[in-house]
DNA sequence: TATATATGTAATAAAAATATTACATGTAAT
DNA sequence: ATTACATGTAATATTTTTATTACATATATA
């Protein structure tokens, strides 16, 4: 996969209002987050808010794992927003597509 | 418009391949293009161009004006690449809501 | 006049993205 | 056994985006 392509998906990801909301939430909130936390949060449906978590986990957005809480009924997925630094002008474009030709 | 929504608006406009594809003939050629030449170099349709351009002007990504060439039998809709800086990491985006509010 | 080249719009079709709903599993506590 | 809370998936519906096609205008040149 080249890295135009990465930062297609990655600016893809990031062009859907609902998605920055979770990414912002995460920022405020500073700690990973479970699947229902994040929904409830944002007061949206459960399953709405895992296809989100999915294409930004597919993007490099956030990662997830899950946790067996010992001596609780749940399992949580938990999702971390990982770091990311995009940065974008037509030069830079440019440069990305003549390192290895689109 | 907050300058969320202007962020969003230009990811979103760069986040379809074709869109890219026509940014970076225009970085390419350095040059003002007009629609049906911008069509022929990529070998699209020219109504699948002008809806991809459209976006882009909306965007803020290109301007685009008509000329009408004397002597010659043609009206030119010429479009420019516009200078874009886009920079986005999670603080970036939280420094951005925290100024307007969401 | 027919051809070539450019523009514009509108209608439609096709594909992709988004959102909702329903049903399933599992376990601790009441 | 029922409730509460978490997970997962699949099916469907809705909306948006993308792509194609068709028709219209205009003018210089052959």
């Amino acid at each position: 996969m080249s890295t135009l392509d990465e930062l297609g998906g990655k600016l893809h990801a990031l062009s859907h209002p609902m998605r920055v909301r979770i990414i912002l939430l995460m920022v405020e909130e500073q700690k990973d987050m479970y699947l229902n936390e994040i929904a409830n949060n944002l007061e949206i449906n459960r399953a709405l808010a895992k296809i989100h978590l999915k294409k930004l986990e597919h993007a490099g957005i956030v990662k997830s794992w899950v946790v067996l809480v010992e001596g609780e009924a749940r399992a949580l997925r938990y999702y971390r927003l990982l770091d990311f630094d995009i940065h974008i002008t037509p030069e830079l474009l440019e440069k990305e597509v003549n390192k290895i030709g689109k």
